[in-house]
DNA sequence: TGACTGTATAACTGCACAGGAATACAGTAG
DNA sequence: CTACTGTATTCCTGTGCAGTTATACAGTCA
């Protein structure tokens, strides 16, 4: 459990925290989970969501200035599509901590 | 980039979000972050990050309710211990994305 | 040109939460 | 018992941000 320990510098930590907050909200979470099947434009999505239009805008624009998913533009619509794999991996990652957590917590109980 | 879509339940958001959240925090990752070195207990932690102590008890809360860190009682100490090693994968993923960004946007000012 | 559609951007409101101060609690020592 | 130490918890305040509404902007079509 003990691993060498490389101290990060304040800058670090925030930036890594600031990333992390990105998808520490279901609808953002939402979007890119749909965003997973392939590009799609925010009309696209705010009916696939349910969510209302600027809030899906401002969640892209998060997103994408964290570098999570990228826009192209054309014509009337905006595209967005998945800009880094490693959101598949850190969901993945996350889903199979809250099974373990999820297995542990039962164990306690029953 | 086109992956096969499992749709999740908004329940399932919620919680893969919420523990993301948990790790969305600068002083938390500094706690974690000292934390891999072995275990720790909350006076150790409140002088290495030079949080005070409210804050750090706070904080490990939080970390331990979610399962990250572990706690152990010893006399009038606490000591907290990495419990889920999948953050250690999770920060370094966070960090080699971090990278790829910076990197991008390197590329986009030059 | 003007009307219309898709998207982005204010401006506002309410809430969750980080940080700090004070206090409560548990364990130890005398 | 009392005094003290380490940790947890409560209360308060300020701030960031999600959600909503309304509006602005850009591109298309007549």
């Amino acid at each position: 459990m003990t691993r060498i320990a490389k101290p990060l510098a304040p800058a670090a930590l925030e930036m890594v925290a600031g990333r992390f907050k990105v998808l520490a909200e279901p609808a953002r979470l939402h979007l890119l989970n749909v965003l997973m099947a392939g590009e799609r434009t925010v009309g696209d999505l705010v009916e696939t969501t349910g969510l209302n239009q600027a809030n899906v805008s401002k969640h892209l624009a998060l997103l994408a200035e964290a570098g999570f998913v990228s826009r192209r533009k054309e014509g009337l619509h905006a595209w967005y599509v998945i800009a880094d794999s490693s959101v598949f991996k850190l969901c993945d990652l996350m889903c199979s901590a809250i099974a373990r957590k999820l297995g542990k917590d039962l164990q306690a109980v029953k």
